[in-house]
DNA sequence: ATCGCAATTCGATAATTATCGAAATGTCGT
DNA sequence: ACGACATTTCGATAATTATCGAATTGCGAT
């Protein structure tokens, strides 16, 4: 539980995941995003996207599919529920 | 709120905070806690406790009040809402 | 006044992490 | 096959952080 605390405890991780979580503007499903557009909207760089990507992967708060050259990211909302739980 | 999480991320800290949720088995109102009694059931040292301790406080999740040579921990219920929120 | 205990401060160290730039990989359209 | 673009990998660096032991402060009881 706390390596999903950490996954949120950089504040640009931490935005990256809200963004997952509210969709993206365009196309996609709600709950679902490119992580193409969010390179533009944040102030840092597509490595570090990358690397901040596969942390919320790893620590289970979204899933992530490849589509073509994309990469789709979708939330996790039955974790998102267990945090939840921790908080009620 | 980045903030709240990385005072939950490391794995004591996160158990520290609990424990205070919980309160404490003997004499204190639940939602308190004696930090002298968390230090036997959590395996580090006191100044570390100490520093950790600092650090929920200094996230809000938790307040704390000197009580003679104790100190009595309270959890911050406001926070945790707001942090509820965020998941819903 | 002194002993024991709770907690804190301090300084140090080792580990982790965020971020970068450059280069590589893979995909698509032409 | 080529060029543009999305993403990833790699290696490096700077910053942050968790933890420790030793020493200190402050309180309460004897």
């Amino acid at each position: 539980m706390a390596k999903i605390f950490k996954a949120l405890s950089n504040q640009n991780r931490l935005e990256l995941y809200l963004k997952i979580v509210n969709g993206s503007d365009v196309g996609y499903k709600k709950d679902e995003c490119l992580i193409s557009e969010i390179v533009h909207s944040l102030n840092i760089g597509a490595p570090t996207i990358s690397h901040h990507v596969k942390e919320l992967a790893n620590a289970g708060l979204i899933t992530t599919e490849k589509k073509g050259q994309f990469l789709v990211c979708k939330a996790n909302k039955e974790l998102a529920e267990e945090v939840l739980e921790l908080f009620k």
